[in-house]
DNA sequence: GCCCTGACTGCTA
DNA sequence: TTAGCAGCCAGGG
């Protein structure tokens, strides 16, 4: 696939990742077809924000380290924690998720 | 069209 | 394991 329209190729990606399941923005950037562009992930989630993020599961990707990255507005961090506690996704007492076991390897659930 | 910023990553100390 | 540095791409002013 090419790139449609820019960003909708992260957004599909991230509405692939199974409940209780996380990914991070490398991988995501990969299976759009666009290695090493984790930080545009990052810009598509952001605008996703302004757009309409009720179809797409934001709160499940996180970064390389298994953390729930810092966004520029505050609060969102505690709703996306709460909403991955919600799926069944542990969350260390230090922010980290165990990717070994909540990682999503791109396969369906 | 140029410059700065950013929800990241990987390597090295 | 944590901290710091550099590289990449795209959007916005």
């Amino acid at each position: 696939m090419t790139d449609p329209k820019g960003w909708e190729v992260y957004w599909q990606m991230v509405r692939r990742i199974p409940r209780g399941k996380v990914a991070t923005y490398g991988q995501i950037a990969t299976m759009a077809g666009r290695p090493g562009r984790a930080r545009q992930v990052g810009w598509a989630l952001h605008a996703l924000s302004e757009e309409g993020a009720e179809d797409v599961p934001w709160q499940r990707v996180v970064n390389a380290r298994g953390e729930v990255s810092p966004r520029a507005e505050p609060g969102r961090e505690g709703l996306q924690e709460a909403l991955l506690r919600e799926e069944g996704v542990e969350i260390d007492v230090r922010g980290r998720i165990d990717l070994r076991r909540f990682g999503w390897t791109g396969e369906p659930s």
